[in-house]
DNA sequence: CGACGGTTTGACAATCATCAAATACAGTGG
DNA sequence: CCACTGTATTTGATGATTGTCAAACCGTCG
């Protein structure tokens, strides 16, 4: 039941960056406006740590200054379901009044730098905090209703394109990767894990998109071609309202 | 976009039963005391009907008042997909804070009744409202990972075994069953939507589940048997703490 | 009775899992 | 720098689960 242990936690210097870039992103689209988060901590994990522990309390907004994670589930025969990713920049978890024990498990799937810190300040700057973490909320449920309709409904190679054009929007949106190009540090068999398939099939279907020039994939970095044609062959549709031009 | 317009909104005049009932509870389990609900308008629809359209303004707390309904996508090559029911009782969708919008679109799966109601009184009531709003929320996570689950990780037979006890739970949960019957007004296409499977895969697996003694179906009455060793046959974890004993 | 929606059945095909082994790759210590 | 180890990727052969298509059956409602 404990987690979050490894490392020393130390006071964020230089840039909150992505989080607190994020954080205002998603604020902003709330109508608030939100400036400096309180001092934050951070804390480095190797991978497989727990973040948090179902059930668990959160005393304070957790997110990822760095590194991947997600929250997983298992069956006691040793199957594994990666329920949703979390990726550099996002939230893993915060103090919801009323309901502020973890309702699933985060394990780091790479390095990770954890931030946290507590969620607090002068009214008007808490409620635009509220507003941002909200508003992720909201992005995060729809991520898991993606993850419903792929599983549920989609064929092996509609599943693994149509998550690799979410990651791509999600990233894109938190700032750290540009349009065609983006970090992928997953083994393919936490990919299957994520998508209900077994690595042996998703190392095929990779392999086929591939061939049919959807991607390429060198040293953990991964680059969809034509990705408006890509969306429209698997149905994707952006999370985020496009910016009209 | 609009929705909501079959049935003349009448004022609900004698129980509020299941709603207030099952939010009383809810309220009491994160230490808040709920008595009354502000007055609720109920609306009768058919089936089939839209109840909140996915982006639509979210002004009233909408729930269940009797009927079933789930949260559901769709694929533009007409596959579809239950991403969660919503059983008698449960809520629908309420504005929250800073994110009133819909996250997704609901459609009532037999004839409902769907009890609205404005979220406001006294502070202590106000507070009371949100803490068992917040429950449920806490609840529909929970199911929404148990889906992601199932879909993802288990057989067809465990799927529909494991859907069918949740169900159980969660009707007993709100009190409109008891421990070994409960209504089940779906027909075998929406439960394969709802599971990620065709109506065909659907009728074999209850045809053997009916077989090995696990379930009785009658008349839209499903009664599962030993259902103790059905849980432990598929795995299946309790939503709601059981109350120690 | 006829029509309609839902269930049931059968034959067959496709997708995806399983198992096992080979290959590539990264880190470690000599 | 190289062998050595462990982990991740790739490949092949085979099988199980689930989908597809089509038709028959059944109950209800007009």
């Amino acid at each position: 039941m404990k987690a979050l242990e490894a490392g020393q936690p130390r006071p964020l210097s230089g840039n909150a960056g992505l989080v607190l870039n994020r954080l205002r992103k998603l604020a902003a689209s709330e109508g608030h406006a939100l400036d400096v988060l309180p001092r934050m901590m951070v804390r480095t994990m190797p991978a497989r740590s727990e973040l948090i522990c179902y059930r668990q309390g959160i005393g304070s907004v957790l997110a990822l200054q760095s590194g991947w994670a997600a929250h997983v589930e298992l069956l006691d025969d040793g199957r594994r379901q990666f329920v949703q990713l979390v990726l550099p920049g996002e939230i893993i978890a915060y103090p919801n009044p009323g309901r502020s024990l973890a309702s699933s498990t985060v394990v780091s799937l790479t390095p990770v730098e954890v931030a946290s810190w507590q969620l607090d300040g002068e009214p008007w700057s808490l409620k635009a905090q509220m507003a941002a973490l909200g508003a992720s909320d909201e992005a995060e449920r729809r991520c898991m209703i993606n993850q419903v309709v792929r599983i549920g409904r989609r064929s092996a190679y509609e599943r693994l394109a149509h998550l690799l054009l979410e990651i791509r929007e999600r990233l894109i949106f938190s700032s750290v990767s540009t349009d065609h190009e983006f970090p992928l540090p997953l083994t393919q068999e936490i990919i299957a894990d994520a998508l209900g398939l077994t690595s042996v099939h998703i190392n095929r279907t990779l392999q086929l998109l591939r061939q049919e020039g959807h991607l390429e994939l060198r040293g953990g970095v991964m680059e969809l071609q034509e990705v408006r044609r890509l969306m429209r062959i698997v149905d994707y549709r952006p999370l985020f309202p496009v910016p009209s031009h």
